[in-house]
DNA sequence: ATTCTTACA
DNA sequence: TGTAAGGA
């Protein structure tokens, strides 16, 4: 297609499958993370320091990075300091937010060990 | 070029 | 929080 060396398969712009496939590799670093949120860089940083978020961590990285799930936090967190909730009030709302999720579909889960 | 920590306004 | 310094 392009010119380019790119050996992918083709990645249909409407394929839901080909969607969590993107996401389930995504991996940003946190300039990218700023730049595309809007969220400053020093802010990112103040949130994990906080605990808040959480990098990707691995043996040899030295540089953040943020996977689907943390961006989707980031996002979740600006949300509500928008919406004038103080830092703290969000940390236990994003907290909370993901206890239900992560319980509701451990529900699931059992309910269908036979995947 | 990009990110990191530390520190000060 | 923004920004600057100085190292990786």
């Amino acid at each position: 297609m392009s010119k380019k060396t790119s050996q992918h398969h083709d990645v249909n712009p409407i394929n839901a499958l080909d969607d969590h496939e993107f996401l389930a590799k995504l991996v940003v670093g946190i300039g990218e993370v700023a730049e595309i949120t809007g969220i400053p860089q020093r802010q990112l940083r103040y949130w994990q320091e906080k605990g808040l978020i959480k990098a990707i961590d691995g043996t040899g990285i030295t540089t953040r990075r943020f996977n689907y799930l943390e961006i989707k936090k980031i996002l979740l967190i600006k949300e509500l300091l928008d919406e004038g909730f103080t830092l703290e009030a969000a940390a236990n709302k994003v907290e909370k937010r993901m206890e239900l999720i992560n319980s509701t579909f451990k529900k699931f889960k059992n309910r269908h060990k036979d995947i």
